[in-house]
DNA sequence: CCTGTTGTGTAGCGACTGCTAGATAATTCG
DNA sequence: CGAATTATCTAGCAGTCGCTACACAACAGG
């Protein structure tokens, strides 16, 4: 084997401490995440963490990937499982809402405010690009129903699909301000009366 | 006069100071912003900082109080200067693509996103209290036309009312995110296109 | 002039930031 | 067993945070 366990064992489970490190990144955003929170939260020394992660900004992007995976993935799925984009965005827009106010879970959304307030250019630009890969692939789901005449060709699917990504960030914004489960779907549903 | 001016005057124009304030505020929100960068970007030294503002709590929530004075009262005109409720919300969404990319100022909106980052729960609390007054005085104006019978009885003021402030979020993060004045004025359309 | 009042500059406080050197503990391999 | 490898712990680095004590400068009133 080449994944022979050599030395001395980690003494945590790795997968559980990415999780608590996701769920600190999500309540926090990168910059106001101090690694002494991550190392008391996920009950390891610093040490540990830069042995185990490589560091804060290391750790970050793995979280931010596992949240994609774990937590974020029902936009993907949406796109990928829904035969048209009118169906997609309408499901994206109503699974929101329930997404963004789980019990026991952070509000919002890490995808959509991790970066905020952080000064590193370099972790703004990333999520960014992150948000901006999502919104392309709603682009792309669009123009294929306009190619296949599912959707009206005067439909502007850079536009639309920026809208479908403004409206959940929209709900980000109340869902951390607060707003019960209820007023997003109630948000989310006028916003899907303006879908095509 | 009870404003005699004794002792030595000041060397800075207090106005311009604030008004560097709430660009650098605006721009990277308060946690992000320190004492030193302002210090530095207004052109004084921190002990004239502190003297004249108090401290940076003081001096964000004062630049908070004057931005939404010189730069975000476009919501409350709408509000007070057209007739009805309709109107308002559409003259919001019309307004806001422009006012959140103008050259010259930073994108976006200090009260949407200025507290974004911050761990100091009084500041976020703050913030959080001014964007749902926004919305109350919102509510209240749907909430009239209600009752003078300029809108359906079915229409649920809080939700609506909600909608547009999550709709102005979404378009602050789109102006953050670079996108163009043109995309947000197509964002908006779509928007304004779910109102009663 | 002198006194009182206010603003400015220097210099530094204690607390926190991300990160790591060095010693030691726990495991596998030979 | 010893040697090699990996993890953990203590302790502390240089840098930044918001803030301020202190000395001095610039004004008004007497």
């Amino acid at each position: 084997m080449v994944t022979a366990t050599r030395g001395r064992p980690r003494a945590f489970d790795r997968d559980e401490a990415l999780d608590r490190a996701i769920r600190l990144f999500w309540t926090r955003g990168y910059e106001a995440t101090s690694v002494r929170d991550l190392s008391e939260e996920l009950g390891i020394g610093q040490p540990s963490l830069y042995n185990a992660f490589g560091g804060k900004r290391a750790l970050f992007d793995e979280a931010v990937a596992a949240y994609d995976r774990d937590y974020g993935g029902f936009i993907d799925a949406a796109i990928v499982e829904e035969p048209t984009a009118s169906l997609a965005m309408r499901r994206i827009l109503t699974e929101a809402p329930a997404r963004y106010t789980r019990r026991g879970l952070p509000r919002g959304c890490l995808v959509t405010t991790g970066d905020a307030g952080t000064t590193d250019t370099d972790v703004r630009d990333a999520m960014a690009r992150l948000r901006e890969a999502k919104r392309a692939q709603l682009k792309t789901k669009i123009d294929a129903d306009i190619k296949a005449g599912q959707l009206p060709d005067e439909i502007d699917s850079p536009t639309l699909s920026a809208y479908v990504m403004a409206t959940l960030a929209g709900l980000v914004q109340r869902a951390r301000d607060g707003a019960s489960r209820r007023e997003l779907d109630g948000i989310a549903g006028i916003a899907a009366s303006a879908l095509p």
